[in-house]
DNA sequence: CGGGTGCTTGATACCGATCAACCCACGTGG
DNA sequence: CCACGTGGGTTGATCGGTATCAAGCACCCG
């Protein structure tokens, strides 16, 4: 439920727009590091935005920075703001009363969160989390109303970004509910590799823990660890974060 | 994963915003029934748009009918509109190559789809298919894309509905990782029904058949079916559609 | 070297899918 | 009027997958 790391789309659109202007903007932003301006001013939410709309929604925006474990905001909370992931990890969750806790979403480098709340209902639906050290931009949702009157451009990248979101949570539900949790995990690595050389083999490498990944895929951190060790049957070598997989074509086939 | 039903809404929508001229808009949507008229002036989707937006948005707007069973689209069609129900059930599934299929989401009066390809990608993710008989509502996507740069209404009339969207995508994950078969079934009867005299019983008419409902809870008939017999010791009363539970309290005990 | 933390492995229990049979309401046609 | 078929729903028996609990292991860092 969430986009593939983004250090390479971030040079990219820095590069493609010549958003080398964008960077003046981020004067307000505070603090920021060198590495980390182009994360921002690549960001998918900002790219191909007009530099008119650009500023306007820069002008108020804020950096933030988490801790590992810090927690940004919880369930029941007035909702103020709209996030975008510059870099690291968070993870949404919802505890029963019995103190169960599910994931329900996994945010990363590119990845926004919070705009469903700009027209619908005040109250935060989810905790979210960082799961690791983080770096988020924050927009004020009282600005970004106002924008969405003003700048098309704000409006679309709102509507993109939230579509984004709602296809990773349909298809969230649809593999739930369809695959086992090898099949799962299968399917997350195919996604989530660069194939090798022939396009026979592949490696990845996982942007954060296993138990992250479990969470993301509605597992229990024991399961994920048994379905990697049926995967092993099936050519796939896990030694800590890095995955290899020796025939991609054998993994399609559940 | 979808609105409740919107007999009520529709009428008060009629009332609150004197959308009787919205009515005369209407005239190119061909073969409306009376009924129907405003059913449609009172989608969620419409209310409180200002007069001008609504006539350019139901410029090109079409009625369209299906009957049960029909198939709207199919995974991987391009995807050329965007839709509002007016009455009737839709499901969304996915269907793994096996064959076996699991619905996504259940679309009711009120709600709408599609609206996540207006700039995600041009093919659907799943199929969708008519419950029963069905009229709904379709807006060329390309109308949308040239309208939300020239009215901010319609722009944030799409994020407000991509939102509900995604949050009932997002409490149906959650529902699904944290709770039991009867406990969602308990959950969706209290959510949905309406308080009797004291606020102590409570009574409701499923929309539609178990069936459906099993699919939107994620659970195989046979499940619903036990799942509603276990109720049955929690003072839940079913005959048919009908449901009546004789202590809600009780029943929010899980 | 001791003590976290993240991960793996094993044993067990439970929930829900699946397959199969049956029931019931309804409609149709002989 | 009854025989029959059909579709939605229930019930029972079984099986498989995953959560859960518990223990052991590997690594990192002080």
């Amino acid at each position: 439920v969430q986009a593939p790391d983004l250090a390479a789309e971030g040079k990219m659109g820095l590069q493609m727009h010549g958003n080398n202007e964008t960077a003046i903007l981020l004067g307000p932003l505070l603090k920021l590091e060198p590495r980390e301006v182009s994360a921002v001013t690549g960001l998918p939410f900002l790219l191909g935005m007009s530099q008119p709309a650009l500023r306007k929604l820069l002008a108020t925006a804020e950096v933030r920075r988490l801790d590992a474990k810090e927690v940004l905001f919880s369930e029941g909370q007035a909702a103020e703001h709209f996030f975008c992931v510059v870099s690291g990890h968070l993870r949404a969750y919802r505890t029963d009363r019995d103190g169960r806790s599910a994931d329900v979403m996994l945010f990363g480098p590119g990845d926004c969160f919070g705009h469903c709340m700009l027209f619908n209902g005040a109250k935060q639906q989810f905790d979210v989390q960082a799961a690791e050290r983080v770096t988020i931009v924050a927009f004020s949702l009282d600005h970004i109303r106002k924008l969405i009157g003003e700048e098309p451009d704000v409006a679309r990248a709102v509507i993109r970004s939230l579509s984004t979101n709602l296809l990773n949570a349909t298809d969230c539900i649809a593999n739930d509910r369809l695959q086992t949790a090898p099949q799962r995990v299968a399917h997350y690595i195919l996604t989530h590799c660069r194939k090798d050389d022939a396009g026979k083999s592949a490696t990845m490498r996982l942007p954060f823990q296993k138990s992250l990944l479990a969470g993301k895929l509605g597992l229990a951190p024991e399961a994920l660890s048994r379905a990697f060790s049926t995967l092993k049957d099936n050519g796939v070598i896990v030694r800590g974060r890095l995955i290899h997989v020796e025939n991609t074509g054998a993994l399609e086939n559940l």
